[in-house]
DNA sequence: CCTACCGATCGGTAGG
DNA sequence: CCTACCGATCGGTAGG
């Protein structure tokens, strides 16, 4: 294949991004895996600026496929059990994927030359997780849930207890993490599920 | 003062590192906004890597006995505005000091050389955390909240919300980030006054 | 795709 | 506290 080592540069440079941080890897290090030397990148690349802003180009139109996906499958089920699937389908792909371990740290650390690329992009993908989550409010309350819950309450609590977990998971192992998982989510739907005034 | 030059070559470390981390601040930055040359800074610390390990153990002590006064000061109130006080207190320490901005990065995305060193510490201060916790949830267990919460439930909870507020800190505007705020607590609340099983 | 090399910068040292 | 310097490594280029 023509391609195959622009790929591979594309697909390491995504893993290693997002493991060690865009400033301490260095080119070399991606040669090393792919299997080439160090100028060779630049038969495919022009700079190590264009690696990260492809890498990243890629990563959110992937990620935004596939909150198109998530919002356009039927939802069976109560709103709690509709707010648990995507719960569930955030967390899965905020914890198994390289894709979400890189935006997330650039999201929330980004390297300094790419500080307003990074924060264009962010809001690019807020207007998908908010799509999702104001469509799932709003089916809710037509069935008589989110009685004292509004559509940004809900989107902003919902988008922190997705943050929140995502931090978690750096900090502790597998067990413990999913018994806190279920703490987490335990408070929350107790939260969702409130019907009596404060 | 014979030591001026050392307490402030570590606020700058302090400063910096927390800005732009470790790796990415060179002891040439320290260098020049302390306003010596980098070479002098030897007279003060063995190397780089003692410069980050003495400001981080000094940050985890201001961090510890900050959390001991707030144990040991009265708590009048039910258990809920107990909690927002806490709260306030914890997201007013996070978002505010210097401290806690290079402690969350480092606890995040610890430099290489010092991944077992953070997690040790980070234990340490879980120590604290939990200790304040328990205390609240015991004393509301005693004034009938917490119907449905468990110690555990609380804890886990509690901190997955402080992380996701402090990520929410680095996306937002200030203003943005305070509607934010009122709206995740506001769920939270409901959370831990829900009285009625789910 | 490679070897050979560039200027800049890094943490750290020598010597005063 | 400084100047002068070290070996290593960085992103990137020349030339084939």
């Amino acid at each position: 294949m023509k391609f195959d080592n622009k790929k591979k540069i594309k697909q390491t440079a995504l893993d290693l991004f997002g493991q060690k941080g865009y400033e301490e890897t260095s080119l070399s290090d991606i040669a090393a895996v792919v299997g080439i030397k160090k100028p060779s990148i630049y038969n495919h690349f022009s700079s190590k600026e264009e690696i990260f802003t492809d890498v990243i180009e890629d990563l959110i139109k992937s990620e935004i496929s596939s909150y198109h996906k998530l919002h356009e499958i039927e939802h069976p089920g109560s709103a709690i059990e509709q707010v648990r699937r995507v719960f569930d389908s955030f967390c899965h792909r905020l914890l198994t994927t390289k894709e979400a371990r890189l935006w997330k740290r650039v999201s929330f650390y980004p390297p300094d030359p790419f500080k307003e690329f990074i924060s264009k992009k962010f809001y690019e993908l807020e207007v998908e997780y908010s799509r999702l989550l104001r469509s799932i409010h709003a089916s809710g309350k037509r069935n008589g849930y989110f009685m004292h819950i509004d559509v940004d309450q809900f989107t902003a609590s919902f988008l922190c207890l997705i943050d929140g977990v995502f931090l978690e998971h750096h900090y502790y192992t597998e067990e413990i993490f999913k018994e806190r998982i279920e703490s987490i989510w335990k408070v929350y739907e107790l939260g969702l599920t409130n019907n009596k005034g404060v």
